[in-house]
RNA sequence: CGCGGGGUAGAGCAGUUGGUAGCUCGUCGGGCUCAUAACCCGGAGGCCGGAGGUUCAAGUCCUCCCCCCGCAACCA
């Protein structure tokens, strides 16, 4: 039978800094719609990638002193970059799609002509506020007082020559579709959209720039490159093959179930490229659905206010099945939802330590201990005490599949643990261990208890296998299940798994987390990345002010050699310096650097003091001058380097 | 009156078309011992932001007000 094909994808992200647990969270959640999708026997394309154009790479780049491609590189292909984040998550995309692809560039050189040609590309004026020092344009809207945002020096009127898309023209048709049809979900943010921006009345949209050269050039018009709009929304069917010869399944999978988007997107998905593609006379996609963020201390994420999720300490520290499930067990994925450590700790002891894990735990331990880890053939249902359990099991997968079908992760993870929860109740009713007790009368009683718990663990493990992959794949194993007990077709029916099948005590499967600990060592993580995240090399800004000459002439400072070095006892940061400033008598100088040199290591360098220095007494001691040293401060700790002088100085040497 | 979302037990959330207010954690008490000090049962705790209104009946519909959050057009 021909397999249906279900064509889902992830937005293109902005590879201007390190993802974090915000884009995870959309990542991981059409992951497990696609794996979802696979399972029930869909043939399916999944797609994500990387949007690299544009101004504020261009900037990014120049600041740290590479060309924007090799930038973008980094970020994608480098190390713990959005490549690796992806294979550390478990994602399962069948492609990645970058927009420097030369595939993807000449295909949207064709895309933009084609919208030209047919008239709803035109050459226009676009008029702004212009900032002739930082060479940017502005729009009314953005300006700080009427100031540039950047520099906040004064604007001029400006006009630059640009390509507008005639929006305007497909402002109705985009409003029917958001009205009258489930294009767009949550239904909520069809109000937002058609209140907005279709109501005030859709302008025609800005879709080249001339103000900067890091995208991909408009091939009829040297100097102009695309902007975002095109460049970006089109990869959706480039990746396909549209306009282009590397890839071959735009009429396969072209127009796609549905785009999972954040919601500060859901503009440019529902309105632009729904016009977009209305324009090029192709099919609109399915659906868009436009999930929440994930909000910390109820304030949106940023790198500004330093409070960003990195998924990458998260996911080593407590296992990458744990954080995909915590993302989607907690937050209904429609709307907002409040992340913190607390509530990830939580969701693994309870869920899956306490009620997966343990249910795991015990069943195959008690399969083990009474049976050998082998069920006998001979089992005695109790109609009476099954019936709820058994008729639970044999509904999950339709009530599962009903709010998987409405992107309710939140829901249908809730179904599969209500019946987990429901087993550890039924152990608790049948109590096996007293049954056990007399396995001559009993035997048959207790092997069907414990049949019916492996059979909520193999329903359970293979619904949670889009969500969980391993892990899923480990309660399988444990509980013996063969291959065709695995699959979807099987998780609708109770009794699939073979009665004599043999179990395989593992490792837990879901250690408990010690809360406090782990609170503990994520704080310390974060203090971590924040010194990374610190400048590599500060140096003090120079002074201003002007030191006149002779001011300056007035400090004497001398080549001294040192004679002998000594830490000062009970001072930390003091070392004691006996030099030779050559006027024959040693001069004695205190100086706080213990923290950087030993003693010993300094006898007999060639040092530079300034010697006229009021002597000042630290410690009890008297220190004659200073030593001079050069400081600047790397990843924000404070580095020190004496000056060393060239042994051949001789003591006593005027600096000048 | 720019637009949208939200204000429900100590905390975090669910509440479909109006009909006795639920879940998780925490808390108090009990049970069990197979299991990852886990599991099971029970109790306490809410005038569902405020004020009006519709209705036999409102967290759920209408009006007004207060508070919090996000977005506000080329910023990807």
């Amino acid at each position: 039978m021909e397999k249906k094909p279900f064509y889902i994808t992830t937005p293109i992200y902005y590879p201007s800094d390190k993802l974090h647990i915000g884009h995870t969270y959309c990542t991981v959640a059409t992951d497990a719609m696609a794996r979802y999708k696979r399972l029930t026997g869909c043939e399916v394309m999944f797609l994500t990638g990387t949007d690299e154009h544009g101004q504020k790479i261009e900037d990014k780049a120049r600041e740290a002193g590479v060309t924007p491609q090799r930038f973008v590189d980094n970020i994608v292909q480098g190390e713990r970059g959005i490549l690796d984040l992806w294979k550390l998550m478990n994602i399962s995309n069948d492609r990645f799609i970058r927009t420097t692809d030369s595939y993807h560039v000449s295909a949207i050189q064709k895309i933009f002509k084609k919208m030209y040609d047919n008239g709803d590309i035109y050459k226009g004026t676009y008029k702004g506020k212009y900032c002739k020092p930082c060479e940017s344009f502005w729009t009314e809207s953005q300006l700080v007082d009427g100031k540039c945002p950047d520099c906040g020096r004064e604007v001029q009127d400006a006009e630059e020559e640009a390509y507008f898309f005639r929006l305007s023209k497909y402002a109705d048709q985009v409003r029917r579709l958001l009205e009258d049809t489930d294009f767009l979900e949550p239904r909520s943010r069809v109000n937002e959209m058609v209140n907005n921006f279709i109501k005030p009345g859709l302008e025609d949209l800005c879709v080249s720039r001339t103000s900067f050269t890091w995208g991909i050039p408009v091939d009829f018009d040297p100097g102009h490159v695309v902007y975002v709009w095109v460049d970006a929304l089109s990869n959706y069917i480039t990746a396909l093959g549209y306009d282009n010869d590397q890839y071959d399944d735009y009429s396969k999978f072209w127009p796609a179930d549905v785009h999972f988007v954040g919601k500060e997107i859901v503009r440019f998905h529902s309105i632009i490229w729904p016009a977009m593609l209305m324009s090029l006379g192709e099919p609109l996609p399915k659906k868009v659905f436009g999930h929440g963020w994930l909000l910390l201390d109820g304030g949106k994420m940023s790198k500004s206010k330093g409070n960003v999720v990195d998924p990458y300490i998260l996911a080593e520290m407590f296992g990458v099945d744990a954080l995909r499930f915590f993302l989607l067990r907690t937050f209904p994925f429609g709307s907002d939802g409040n992340f913190s450590n607390e509530a990830l700790i939580q969701t693994i002891n309870v869920d899956l330590a306490n009620d997966l894990g343990n249910l795991l735990s015990r069943t195959v331990s008690m399969v083990g201990k009474y049976f050998g880890g082998r069920l006998p053939e001979s089992q005695a249902e109790d109609a009476g005490k099954d019936g709820e359990l058994v008729e639970l099991i044999s509904g999950l997968r339709a009530r599962y599949e009903a709010q998987m079908e409405q992107y309710a992760f939140q829901n249908a993870l809730a179904e599969v643990f209500k019946v987990i929860g429901r087993a550890n109740k039924y152990i608790d009713e049948n109590a096996p261990w007293v049954l056990a007790k007399d396995m001559e009368a009993n035997g048959p009683r207790l092997a069907r208890v414990m049949y019916n718990l492996l059979e909520v663990l193999r329903v359970s493990g293979v619904l949670l296998t889009p969500f969980m992959p391993a892990s899923a794949q480990e309660v399988l194993n444990q509980i013996g299940a063969c291959e065709d007990c695995r699959t979807w077709d099987s998780a609708g029916v109770y009794g699939a798994l073979e009665k004599g099948a043999a179990v395989r005590r593992g490792d837990n499967l879901f250690p408990r987390v010690d809360a406090d600990k782990a609170l503990a060592q994520l704080e310390e993580a974060a203090q971590a990345a924040k010194r990374a995240a610190l400048p590599d090399l500060e140096v003090e800004p120079q002074l201003e002010e002007k030191v006149d000459f002779d001011t300056f002439c007035k400090s004497d400072f001398r080549a001294v050699k040192v004679k002998a070095c000594e830490n000062v006892k009970k001072s930390e940061k003091l070392l004691k310096f006996t030099l030779d400033d050559g006027t024959g008598t040693d001069r004695q100088i205190l100086s706080g650097i213990a923290k950087w040199y030993k003693p010993e290591e300094l006898v007999g360098k060639t040092l530079m003091a300034i010697v006229n220095l009021p002597p000042r007494k630290m410690m009890g001691q008297e220190s004659c001058g200073m030593l001079i040293s050069a400081v600047h401060t790397e990843k924000g700790e404070e580095q020190l380097n004496l000056l060393i002088l060239d042994d051949k100085i001789p003591a006593g040497a005027k600096m000048c």
